[in-house]
DNA sequence: ACCATAATCCAAATCGTTTTGGAAGTCAAG
DNA sequence: CTTGACTTCCAAAACGATTTGGATTATGGT
């Protein structure tokens, strides 16, 4: 039998609402009376039915993800990102609600039901697109929410890794190696990153003094298939990069199969990189030069936001960019002319 | 403004009553006021609150998983296991809940938030113990649950890797590349599936003619420090084992790191094994024999038999028992007189 | 005209908690 | 003896859905 308020209210020949603010602490029950009730609580093994208190005090201490039924990225990534916000959630003390989609209308169609289903407090989503219907979602609902990237149209709490700053970087990087024909595998143009990511790959050619070539600007679908095609096409060029920046290790590691393919060796007739830093990338032959992105922390420090918001506190600073670091590996090798 | 059945009904002059069966599509409300009430529904855009259907109705469509806080097991296990457990939830429309924990004290009581709180239907647990008080509450509390992997001691729905099995095939698989001494690093005693795994070893000496030596076992601690510390001790015995069986590959990979500190070659001098088939393990050097655990499939599965107990239905087979599949690689060498 | 049946609808109870707005009793000060 | 303050308790109203047990009206058969 369920062991409910009126069960233990019963018992101690007390009301309802004397149990319930007794074990709740206030101070308008006697201290006796009080000790009493925890007593015959803890003898009955009594564990408040949440469902009901959530009805009533329209609090959940859940916070809510929604992750793609998909392959489309990597499943490292968002069991990495869970990892970091199942852990920092539980050190503020909720717990999380997962619900695992097919991304589209079945997607939202979650956000909404927990959302207005009133079972989470807040939400953290990531895999930001440029026109998201997600964030214009929550936005409309005006419920508390955290992103992993952002879009430039609207205004909203996230945090992003500056792909730009990263590009930059890492076309310095592949320049100083003695590289100029450097070429790109984009990510789909629907995910907000891959604008910043293009930028930066732009603005890094501009400062070491290279046009940018169309030809050697590919899209892939982030898949490492893709990322075999794309490079594959390029390297057939009369004049092929000498250098290729994948927009994710997947696609990176498809880039080296390509080069491979065509009978070079990668590190050396042609530098790879990629974008993540997955944990594949140290242990590809050869290793691969790539960007890191801290997913876990990330998550954490996602949660560390949302649960601020969810206090009512305001950020003084909603907008976190997080710059990547550069991990140089072999595989984007030494000089290009020394093949 | 929140839209309740309240709104809608007001909005449709009809009660409470008529629109929560309209919507529920009970057959004794008119076809053409259904149709007005979802198309108010629609319009309002309605979304019931669950948490007030969860209380009422006594379901949850919620699956609950607790996640240890620990790096007691690489994440790499939990994180495949939700996977698979997400995966299929999806499939069966049940959304999941997470409660990531110190484990001990919390853990419980998180189980026991979920179950007595009413918030989930069935529980999915891992890492059973030899005497588990969770299982122990699971079961007094008679609620619906399916773990991964089993203790002897009580009866209950599971399926489980058969480790005495694997074990026997391994310790055969040694024989055959020529190993007499054969030692076992084993994973602490408080975890169920110890003792058939030391179970499955000591048969499998016995089929090849070889009395177990105690000087042969040593228990770990599941990291690779671990590992390296058990096996540095061993390799330092006059008669040294020739090859070492780690209960998961984590150890291994700590083995593989004591041998090589002898200045002795894995794969050679030494034959080394793990246990889970993690993702490194193809890739450690030299690349790691090993009994692989089809995590993620064990994940689905689980659900599988979770929801066919959630509806009321009788399973045919409550005890699953998975052959684990032995990846034979370098680590595990040719004959150890070779070297 | 009368009764049985079917088709629609709804008021009220219920789920288990929290919160509101007092009520009853005690005590000391005036 | 009255008054006000303080302490301790509680009935009833939420929260938003589902379900129970009719009530009402229309229909058709006799």
């Amino acid at each position: 039998m369920k062991i409910t308020l009126k069960t233990i209210a019963d018992e101690a020949g007390l009301s309802v609402t004397t149990v319930s603010r007794a074990l709740a602490g206030y101070d308008d029950v006697n201290e006796a009376t009080r000790q009493r009730v925890m007593e015959i609580a803890e003898r009955l093994g009594y564990q408040p039915n949440l469902t009901a208190r959530h009805l009533r005090s329209k609090q959940t201490s859940t916070i809510g993800m929604v992750i793609p039924r998909t392959a489309y990225f990597a499943d490292s990534f968002f069991m990495e990102l869970l990892a970091g916000v199942g852990r920092q959630a539980s050190a503020h003390g909720y717990d999380l609600l997962l619900s695992v989609q097919p991304p589209g209308d079945e997607e939202l169609a979650a956000y909404r039901r927990m959302v207005a289903g009133s079972r989470v407090d807040g939400i953290v989503l990531a895999r930001v697109l440029r026109h998201d219907p997600r964030i214009a979602y929550l936005q409309q609902a005006n419920h508390p929410f955290v992103s992993f990237g952002r879009s430039e149209t609207s205004d909203y709490p996230y945090i992003d890794v500056d792909g730009a700053r990263g590009m930059r970087r890492l076309v310095q990087h592949l320049a100083e190696n003695g590289h100029r024909r450097i070429a790109i595998i984009l990510s789909p143009w629907e995910l907000a990153f891959t604008t910043t990511r293009y930028e930066g790959y732009l603005e890094g050619l501009d400062a070491i003094g290279v046009q940018p070539d169309e030809a050697y600007v590919a899209e892939g679908d982030l898949t490492q298939q893709g990322g075999r095609d794309a490079a594959a096409r390029m390297l057939a060029l009369p004049e092929p990069p000498t250098a290729i920046i994948a927009c994710n290790d997947l696609m990176a590691f498809g880039v080296m199969e390509a080069v491979e393919q065509r009978g070079l060796r990668v590190g050396h007739a042609v530098a790879v990189a990629g974008f993540d830093d997955v944990p594949a990338a140290a242990h590809a032959i050869p290793p691969l030069t790539t960007l890191r992105q801290p997913i876990y922390a990330i998550g954490c420090q996602m949660v560390d936001m949302l649960v601020r918001l969810l206090r009512g506190e305001t950020l003084e600073h909603a907008h976190v960019l997080i710059e990547p670091e550069l991990m140089v590996r072999a595989s984007s090798g030494p000089q290009p002319a020394q093949a």
